[in-house]
DNA sequence: CTTGATTCCGAAATCGCTTTCGGTACACTT
DNA sequence: AAGTGTACCGAAAGCGATTTCGGAATCAAG
């Protein structure tokens, strides 16, 4: 109790230091301060390093709500958080916002996140922060293929950038690994490994990467010159249960599949559970790939094969990217668009010599 | 780029209405308006009712920057990210964060977030953010036993909430798991199973939580009156890898346990590995016992036993602490204390009738 | 030596909201 | 009817920066 009047009380006024305080500290004003602090060229190259010692020394830091009161800028990017987000739907969102913190830092710029329950909710969250001027931009991720986020922002006018496409890439900002392409390579992985019965464990068709994948894998049906076959073709919310589920579907069916694409590693880890449970091993009797390159596909029995991408630095190119949209750089000169990699491991290769 | 200019520009001013704005609508002064919003005993229940409407028929959302600066309250905390934050070393960070959101949420409070590089960029970050007055409170987790993050922040006064305890625990709101009481537990459920040579695989001994295990094991050990074994105490970083390695050393050692206690799950599956490439199976030849019941430990072979925490709703619990503890509450007052619960899985018991 | 152009800094307005301080207008006492 | 409250709102002073404008020096040019 003492200790928290204690906190907010003296310390405040006794360690803050105000451009006011810094100004009489120097024998200037503090406009001319400001304007000293701010490298303006109407101010003498003396007083200039004058004053920014002064500053230093004294630990000036500017109250930024002042500043960004007086400037409009927010100063401020959000990123606001997919509805029902967890480990298991998005197992980036660390390095994510690891990375797109940082890259905030390099300008002193914050990073705010809200979180919602709906897609809804993350519109209501997009418009209050839009509305009364608190940041100066977005990232979403995990993006639909038709998503009213991106509309919204869009008509807000906000600037933003895009973790992943939807349909209408064209007139925004965005950051993308190409689905597409990935899951026509790794289909080519299981059709040279001699498979010619593929299934398909997809995921919710409004994500636009689970579309993206699914047409990959039609892609490599195609190529190939198979057939599409409905019966090998499932659809699974990304959950561990759901890989399980779906794989159970799928060996029940009247002529099972001898190789599944997952839409990601969590899947794919659920589907092997299930061909566990049949006392079948994935990469001998059915072959499993996956996508996300996830951590523990290197640990699984048997280790996971899998499309990995390289998203070390995504979260921090995604944030400066978001700066230069921000800086009035136009949108559609920043679409980025990477290519996922195979990663052969046992579960489609069999167990290593 | 005409998009963007067309962005900052007239939009901002087309739609945002400022206080001044909704004065002159009402034909009250901004003052009055201002009291009125905020419920102030000085106007009239009539006029009240009447600016609340006008406020939101005009979609009035007051300027956060102006609103902080004059009240001086920064409206906002802030999330430090430990120093190489990942999934693997934190399970748990999406539900976290997502919690405290939402827990700021209810009370119109920004989060913010921060990353670090190293637990000394931790403090910067922690002086920087204050020093503006840009945050009213902070939440640490990850905590260490002995954190310089926590004496900064009692040093400062600032006001904060731990997510995990410290050698001197008593000072400050925090929320933490009973982990020697898990550890404890783990080890009598080994032990109730007939082992009598378990092992421990510690985490980075400089973490609170890392110790408290140990302790836990420690406890176990007396309490069954069995000796302490250096050989089968071994340390490892919170990763896969780090697993795979300590429980090969435990392999080599002259007398391997027959039961091993992990720190964490992560460092277990890489534990599991370790024991296949020996062709040796957990629950079967060896039992492993993790810790986080994360959800991926239900779906690796064999499914992996582990202490599981409440953590579901963590995140708001410690939100709403720490706006207890910004408010004035003694910090002592909110020290919350939860234990966590052991699932059996195949790892310890071996494989299910 | 005056005029005109530069430098450089002070003064003051501004950003949008909060909050204190008075001052009407009206109802209430006696 | 005069005096004392009370309810309610206007006026104005901040909060701590930024930014425009103007004016006093200083300098160059005629």
């Amino acid at each position: 109790m003492a200790l928290h009047t204690f906190s907010r009380g003296s310390l405040r006024l006794a360690e803050h230091v105000s451009l006011r305080m810094l100004s009489e500290h120097v024998g200037l004003t503090d406009g001319t301060v400001s304007r000293a602090l701010n490298d303006y060229p109407d101010i003498a190259e003396k007083t200039r390093e004058r004053v920014k010692a002064a500053a230093r020394e004294l630990g000036y830091q500017p109250n930024h709500n002042a500043r960004r009161l007086a400037t409009g800028a927010a100063e401020c990017v959000a990123y606001v958080m997919p509805a029902r987000t967890s480990h298991a739907s998005d197992p980036f969102l660390a390095e994510l916002l690891n990375g797109l913190s940082r890259a905030m830092l390099k300008r002193g710029w914050d990073l705010t996140i809200t979180a919602a329950g709906s897609i809804d909710d993350e519109i209501q969250q997009i418009k209050r922060l839009a509305a009364a001027n608190r940041v100066n931009g977005f990232v979403v991720s995990r993006t639909l293929a038709d998503d009213p986020r991106i509309d919204t922002l869009l008509e807000l006018g906000v600037p933003f950038i895009s973790h992943g496409r939807t349909r209408n890439a064209n007139d925004y900002a965005w950051f993308d690994v190409d689905n597409r392409a990935a899951f026509r390579t790794a289909f080519e992985h299981l059709y040279e490994l001699g498979h010619r019965k593929i299934g398909f464990i997809g995921g919710p068709a409004e994500y636009n990467f689970a579309q993206k994948r699914h047409a990959g894998y039609l892609d490599g049906l195609r190529a190939a010159g198979l057939p599409v076959q409905n019966q090998w073709l499932v659809e699974s919310p990304l959950t561990l249960d759901g890989g399980e589920t779906a794989m159970t579907a799928l060996l029940d069916s009247a002529q099972p599949p001898t190789a599944v694409l997952c839409v990601t590693d969590m899947v794919a880890i659920g589907a092997m559970a299930a061909l566990r449970k049949r006392a079948l091993r994935a990469g001998r009797d059915i072959a499993i790939v996956g996508y996300d390159g996830i951590a523990v596909g290197d640990y699984t029995s048997p280790t996971l094969t899998t499309m990995t991408q390289p998203l070390i630095e995504a979260g921090e190119t995604l944030g400066s990217m978001l700066l230069n949209v921000v800086d009035g750089d136009d949108p559609r000169a920043h679409q980025v668009l990477v290519d996922a990699r195979l990663v052969q491991r046992e579960s489609s290769t069999g167990v290593a010599p």
